[in-house]
DNA sequence: ATGAAAGCGCTAACAG
DNA sequence: CTGTTAGCGCTTTCAT
C-alpha cells in the first residue's frame, strides 16, 4: 500500500529514453546531453517522481543510513545529542535512524539487530557497556561502530565522549577544595544509568581519599526528574539537616534539589552539585554546581566519523575522542 | 561497505533446503516441518545471519516504516512526542524514522521528500501549515498522512492534536476570571513557531472581548529558552512594573519568567502563565499557570493510526482526534 | 552519449 | 510440506 508510485522506467518512457539514461540524468552524470537531461527532468516533474531508495540501496549496496541508539528521550540530554548528529550529518547525504533502548540491555540488543537489518553505513550507540552478544553482533556487522558519551571501558571501534568516573572525581575535588565537607548523595536507577553510577563511584573515590564519605543518601527507583530530585532532597534534608553539599546523579535531580533548598530556606548554606550543564541550570535563581558535558558536540563528532571514518580518523590518528567537562558554580 | 553479510541463500544452503523454505522457516510460517525449521534456525545462528530489510521491503512492497517530521529537538516537548510514537509503535513491527525541520518550511519539504523516498507506510508531520507544494507531495505519496499537535487549519488526512487558538483563549478567560487585568506578553520567533503565534492570537482575542489589551510585551528572536524568558521578563518588569500577569509563548519561557519574578521579589504579586505543562513547572518553588498539552498521548495516538489507519479510523469514525488541554495553576 | 543484460536479496504466486 | 519461476526498482558492467 502506498508503495506504488511512478518508477524510473515510466520517467524514462515519458522522456523517450532508456532507464539508464534517465538514471544518469537524474544523478547528474557528466555524460548526458543537456537536452536529454532536460527532457528527463521535465518528465520527473510531470510525474511527481520520487526515487525509490530501497531499490537504489539494494542495487548499489550502500544505504547512506546511520543507525543511532540512545537510551531515552525523556531527558533533554539525548535529544540534544541527536540534534548534534543531525547537524553533523547535514549536507553529507546521510540519514539518521533512531532507536530507543529505555536503558535496557535486552531491548538495546533487539533494537540494534533491527537497525542492522537496514544495512546502515555506520552505527552510533550510547555507552561502552553492551553485553557480549550485542558486541558480537556489532562487530560482525562489519561497519564503523561509534560508541558515544562514555569513555570508561573498552571501545569496539570508535569512541567519542568523556570519562564519567573522572567527572565525578573532579567534581569531588573541586567541592572539597572549596571547603565542602558534609556530603550527601541523591540519585536514581543507578543500576540502569551506568554513567551516573560511574560518576558516583568516582566522586566517592575522592571522598575516601580525603577520609570523607557520604553522610546520607537517597536513591529513587524511577528515572531521574526534577520532581523526584526535589522530593528526595526534602527527605534527605530532614534526615540529615547538617549537610553542606549534595551530589546528584544529574542536573535534573540537582535542579529539583535547588528548588527544595529554596523551599526549606537552606539555599545559602548548602550547595547542590549535578552533571550536564543544562541551559536551565544556568538560569536558576540559586546557584548550583555542575560539569558541562559537550553533548551536542559529541553528536556532531560522531556524525562526522559516521560519514567518513577514514578521513576523520586519519586526521586525529586515534579512534578515541576525549572531552573534559568544565566545572562551574562551585563555591 | 559493510553491506556484505550472509544471505538467505547461504543460510538455505547450510541448512540443505531451498531459499523459500528458509524464508518460511524464519518468518514462522505454519507449513514447515519442525526439524527443517530447526536446521534453518541453527544455520542462521551459525552464520550470524541478519535479514536484509531492503530486499524484504522491495520484494514485498511494504516497508513497515513510519516517517516522522518534527521541528526541533531542543525543547523537551518534541522528544516526548517521539517517545510516545515509539511506544505506540512497540510490538507492531513498525519502525519510526525521524527528521528535523528546524521550524523551516523549505527544510521541511526537503526532509519530507527524502523520507518519502524510503517509501514509508505512513507519515507523521507536525502542524497544519505546510505550504502548497509540500501538501501536494504528501498527497501524492498515497499513504496515510497524520498531522499532529495543531488542529487549527485544514488537515490533509488524519489530524491529532489540540486547538492552540482555543488554548490561548481559555487561558485568557481563566486568568481574567481569577481577577488578573494588567497583562504582558513574552515570546520569541513567533513567525516560525506558528502554534505559539496562534495561542497568542487566541489570548489577545479574549483580552479584546473584555476591553483589555497587552500593556507591554517583549519578543525575542532566538528560539525559546528558560534563559531568554528570564532575560526578557527582567526587561519587561523594568519597563512595566505594574503588570499583574505575563503570558508566555510556552513553559520554558514562563519558567524563566518565574525565576525572574523570584529575583525581583515579585513572585507574590504577579502570575506567570505558559503552555505545555512541563514536569519541571510542577516542581517549581513558585506557582505558574499552564495548559497541559497531552503530547506523549498525541504521539501514541498518531502511531496507532500509522499502524492501522483503517481500524483506528473505523472505531473513531472521524479522522480528527481532538484534545483539550487542562489549565492548572491559575490564581 | 546511450542502451541491454544481469543481478542486488528477498517474497509472491504457483506448482508439486 | 517444499521447490520453481518471476519479479520488486534500481545500478553495475559491458557494449555500441
Amino acid at each position: 500500500m502506498g508503495i506504488r508510485k511512478s518508477t524510473l522506467e515510466e520517467v524514462a518512457a515519458a522522456a523517450g529514453v532508456s532507464k539508464m539514461t534517465a538514471s544518469r540524468a537524474l544523478r547528474g552524470a557528466p555524460d548526458v546531453s543537456p537536452e536529454t537531461r532536460q527532457r528527463v527532468l521535465n518528465a520527473t516533474e510531470q510525474l511527481g517522481y520520487v526515487g525509490n531508495r530501497l531499490a537504489l540501496s539494494l542495487s548499489s549496496r550502500k544505504t547512506n543510513l546511520v543507525a543511532v541508539v540512545v537510551p531515552s528521550m525523556s531527558n533533554i540530554v539525548f535529544p540534544e545529542v541527536l540534534a548534534g548528529i543531525s547537524a553533523g550529518l547535514e549536507g553529507s547525504g546521510m540519514q539518521a535512524v533512531f532507536g530507543l533502548s529505555d536503558y535496557d540491555a535486552g531491548k538495546e540488543r533487539d533494537v540494534i539487530r533491527d537497525m542492522l537489518s537496514w544495512r546502515p553505513s555506520a552505527i552510533i550507540v550510547t555507552g561502552l557497556d553492551q553485553p557480549e552478544d550485542t558486541v558480537k553482533m556489532l562487530r560482525s556487522a562489519d561497519i564503523p561502530v561509534i560508541q558515544i558519551m562514555d569513555l570508561d571501558g573498552t571501545p569496539i571501534d570508535f569512541n567519542v565522549g568523556l570519562s564519567h568516573g573522572k567527572a565525578g572525581e573532579e567534581m569531588a575535588r573541586a567541592l572539597i577544595a572549596a571547603g565542602r565537607r558534609r556530603f550527601g548523595y541523591i540519585g536514581s536507577a543507578l543500576e540502569r544509568d551506568l554513567r551516573a553510577a560511574k560518576r558516583r563511584a568516582g566522586f566517592e573515590r575522592v571522598l575516601h581519599e580525603n577520609r570523607l564519605a557520604f553522610i546520607g543518601q537517597r536513591l529513587g527507583d524511577t528515572l531521574s526528574s526534577v520532581g523526584l530530585g526535589k522530593h528526595l532532597t526534602h527527605e534527605l534534608l530532614r534526615a540529615e539537616p547538617n549537610l553542606d553539599c549534595i551530589y546528584y546523579s544529574n542536573d535534573d535531580m540537582a535542579v529539583g534539589g535547588a528548588f527544595a533548598s529554596v523551599e526549606a530556606f537552606r539555599s545559602d548554606d548548602i550547595l547542590m552539585a549535578g552533571f550536564n550543564g543544562l541551559e536551565l541550570a544556568a538560569a536558576l535563581p540559586v546557584r548550583i554546581a555542575t560539569s558541562r558535558s559537550p553533548r551536542r558536540l559529541i553528536g556532531e563528532v560522531a556524525a562526522r566519523l559516521a560519514c567518513d571514518p577514514i578521513a576523520s580518523n586519519a586526521s586525529s590518528s586515534s579512534k578515541i575522542t576525549a572531552f573534559v567537562p568544565e566545572i562551574t558554580g562551585v563555591v
